[in-house]
DNA sequence: CTCATTGCAAAGATTTTGCATCACC
DNA sequence: GGTGATGCAAAATCTTTGCAATGAG
């Protein structure tokens, strides 16, 4: 079984520098609308495969949030989310990975728990400023 | 603004019962497949209809684990899940809810931390078993 | 030249919705 | 009888995929 032999390809470097180059966690369909400024003729399947890509070999790590669409991150360092109830707004929250909750689950769980998915929810600054002039 | 009368269902009550007599967190489809068998000419339609009724009036809970597809709970006391990452099983953890976690991410950031959203994953206690005898 | 990658369009999968009919109350 | 719920089918989303053309090595 042999590696298929990766090709450069422009889209698939811009796709990596937006989204790295991001701090607002964007949806393919936000990576897509900013390619098409610099090609025009890219396709959505071109980002989504290249999304993909890149997330399988961990340059890029995909959210799920319980949204309808998936989001895509730069940062693969283990960090936590925030969703702002009201904007819709994903912010990354710097605190400790929480890994004695693995432990914790764990020892109530008969089955091998490797890890966890956690996010923060509720109402960001900006929205709560904007909830106190209402 | 008058509140919309809610009609008894035969459909929306099988529902809420199958869901509730379950502890497999089944997807819309699994309901829809289940509820085929006594009412063969029920639809997907309905079937969404009523777990989103379900869910909006609190009787039921949807969880988003970062599948294709939701699935549904009809324990809606705050706990976690484990999700097997070998046989997509999606079992109950009995661990107590940790709203600690929610004010150590209110300290780290800067907004209203209102709650959190969490599951863990692994390998279950039966797909550990297989395992060893491969 | 070879084959990885693209653009395009069609297909998949999941969920929602418009509408006529049905059935609670 | 009035109107909430259903069944059916179409549509809306999001994502994947088959295929011929393009382009990197």
């Amino acid at each position: 079984m042999r590696m298929a032999k990766i090709k450069f390809s422009r889209q698939r470097e811009s796709i990596r520098e937006y989204v790295k180059s991001r701090c607002d966690h964007p949806t393919a369909d936000m990576v897509y609308r900013e390619m098409r400024k610099i090609y025009p003729s890219i396709s959505l399947g071109t980002v989504y495969r290249n999304l993909t890509f890149l997330a399988d070999r961990g340059e890029l790590v995909k959210l799920s949030l319980g949204e309808e669409s998936e989001r895509f991150d730069g940062n693969v360092s283990p960090h936590y989310h925030f969703k702002c109830d009201r904007c819709g707004k994903v912010s990354d929250i710097e605190m400790p990975w929480m890994t004695h909750i693995d432990v914790l689950a764990s020892s109530k769980y008969d089955g091998e728990v490797r890890g966890h998915v956690a996010w923060f929810y509720g109402i960001c600054s900006e929205c709560r400023n904007l909830k106190k002039n209402d």
